[in-house]
DNA sequence: CGGTTGTTTGAATCCCGTCAACTGACGTGG
DNA sequence: CCACGTCAGTTGACGGGATTCAAACAACCG
C-alpha cells in the first residue's frame, strides 16, 4: 500500500479540523479500493470489518426482503462515510452498497474507528449530525411513502437526485449517474412499469427529459409544485 | 425543586455504569414533568432546550405533513431517551410527542448533553447505539411500506407493539397502552376504515380480541406466519 | 342522558400493480 | 460492420386491493 495522498480527502468537510500531520496518520491505516459498475462493496448480513468513505463514483446501497424484493435505502455520494456498522455497535452490515458507477473507496478496518475519533472529536460529532441527518431523512421517507401518491414520492425522490446529484447543463439539470426506471421505483416503493408512465408523462408535459438510464430535469420549479402536492 | 430520587432511574441499562454520587450529580440537573392523556412535551419545528427520558407512561411521536395528514413515527415507551436533537446538531425538534397515557418525564437542558457524555462516556456510546436501532427501525419499516401490503404492515406493526408494551394476560398479551385504529392506521400508513376491516377480519378467525383503543392477541405465532407473507 | 369520540360495515370508485407484448439501444462476436 | 442477444424502457388491458364516501352503531364522559 503506497500510502494515500492527503490531497485527495483534504477538502473535505468531515476532516476540515484535522491538521496535515494527524490526517496523515488517519490515511496510513487506510487502503484504496476500486468497484467496477455492479460490483458490491460488501454484502448485507456480513461481518462488520471495515468502514469506508466513497472517493469517487455513486454507491447504491440495496436491501432485499426474505421474499427475494429488493428496495434501495439511500445512494452514497462522493464524500459520506458510510458502513460504520461497529461504531453502531451492530456486528453486521445492514445493507449492500452497489456501484452505480466507476467507484473509489477508501477503507478503515472497524478497529481504528475508536482511534479516528479519539483524534479528534469533531469527527465523533460530525458522525453523529451524520446518523441524525439520515434517520431524518429515513422519517421524510416514511411519512412520504405513508401519505402521498407515487406521482409525488417519485417527483421527491427525484428532487432528492438532483439535490444530491444535479449536474447543471444548458437544458437543465442531468442526475450526475447512471439510473433506471428500477432504481427509481425501488426508491420510491413501486413498480418500473409506474414510474416509466409517471415520466413518459412528465416528458410530454416538459418537466423532464428520459433516455436509457439517463435523467435530466428541465423544470425543476414545476417538479417541486408537484411535489408539493398543489393541485394538479 | 426537591431533587429526583435516585432509586427511580437506578435499574435503568442507560446509567448501570454510573456510581450513585455521578448520578445524584445528573438528577441535580434535571426536573420532573408530568403530562396527562393528549398533552405534548414539546411541539415539533420549536426550539429544541431540553433533552428527555421517559419514566412512566406512553407517548406517541406523531409528525404533520404540510397539508395536516398525520403520522406516528415512532411510539416512546419507559426507559427510552428522547427529544436528544441537539446532539445531532439540530436546533429543532422533529416531532411532537404526545402522551397516550398518563406520563411521568426527567428534563435536562441540553446545556448538559456534554456534560452527561463526558462524565460517562459509556452514555455516548449507549446514544450512538439507539439511534442506530432506530435508523435500522426506519429503515426496516421503509421496507415494509414498500414491498408489503397492508394487512402485512399492520401485522408487522403490530408485533412490534406487544414486543415493546405487550403484557401477558390469561387470554393472550395485551397492548399495555390506549391505542386506536386511527393511531394503528398512522403506524402503517393506511386508514382506520382499513384497519378496522382487518382487525375485525382477524378477530373472527380468533387471532386478537379487540375493544375500543384496546387490543389483546391471542395466537401471536399465527400473527408472525402472517406477517412473515408465507401463503395467505 | 345527550354529546363526543371511536368503531364497524357497505358500496362505489380508482389508483396502481400485474400480465403481456413490443420497441429501441447497446455491445459483443462472427 | 452487421446480426443477434441482452438489457432498458414503453404502452395497453385488466383486475383487485385499498381508499373514499356514507351511515349507523357502540362506548365512554361529564
Amino acid at each position: 500500500m503506497a500510502g494515500i495522498d492527503r490531497s485527495l480527502v483534504r477538502a473535505l468537510p468531515l476532516f476540515n479540523k484535522l491538521s496535515d500531520s494527524e490526517l496523515d496518520d488517519l490515511l496510513a491505516q487506510a487502503s484504496l479500493r476500486r468497484f467496477a459498475v455492479g460490483e458490491a462493496v460488501f454484502e448485507q448480513g456480513a461481518a462488520a470489518t471495515h468502514f469506508f468513505l466513497l472517493l469517487h463514483g455513486r454507491l447504491k446501497v440495496t436491501q432485499v426482503t426474505a421474499d427475494g424484493q429488493q428496495i434501495i435505502v439511500r445512494v452514497v455520494h462522493p464524500g459520506d462515510i458510510f458502513g460504520f456498522a461497529k461504531a453502531l455497535q451492530r456486528q453486521d452490515y445492514p445493507g449492500t452498497p452497489t456501484a452505480a458507477a466507476e467507484s473509489v473507496v477508501i477503507c478503515w478496518p472497524t478497529e481504528v474507528w475508536d482511534l479516528f475519533v479519539e483524534k479528534n472529536p469533531h469527527l465523533a460529532v460530525n458522525a453523529m449530525r451524520t446518523i441524525g441527518e439520515r434517520l431524518q431523512e429515513a422519517h421524510t421517507r416514511i411519512r412520504e411513502m405513508a401519505t402521498e401518491e407515487v406521482e409525488r414520492r417519485v417527483a421527491h425522490a427525484v428532487l432528492r437526485l438532483i439535490k444530491q446529484a444535479g449536474k447543471i447543463e444548458s437544458a437543465g439539470i442531468r442526475i450526475d449517474f447512471p439510473i433506471s426506471r428500477q432504481d427509481i421505483a425501488e426508491m420510491t416503493g413501486t413498480t418500473l412499469h409506474t414510474v416509466s408512465r409517471i415520466l413518459s408523462a412528465w416528458e410530454t408535459k416538459g418537466l423532464v427529459q428520459g433516455g436509457r438510464q439517463k435523467l435530466l430535469v428541465r423544470d425543476a420549479t414545476a417538479l417541486r409544485l408537484l411535489a408539493e402536492g398543489s393541485a394538479d
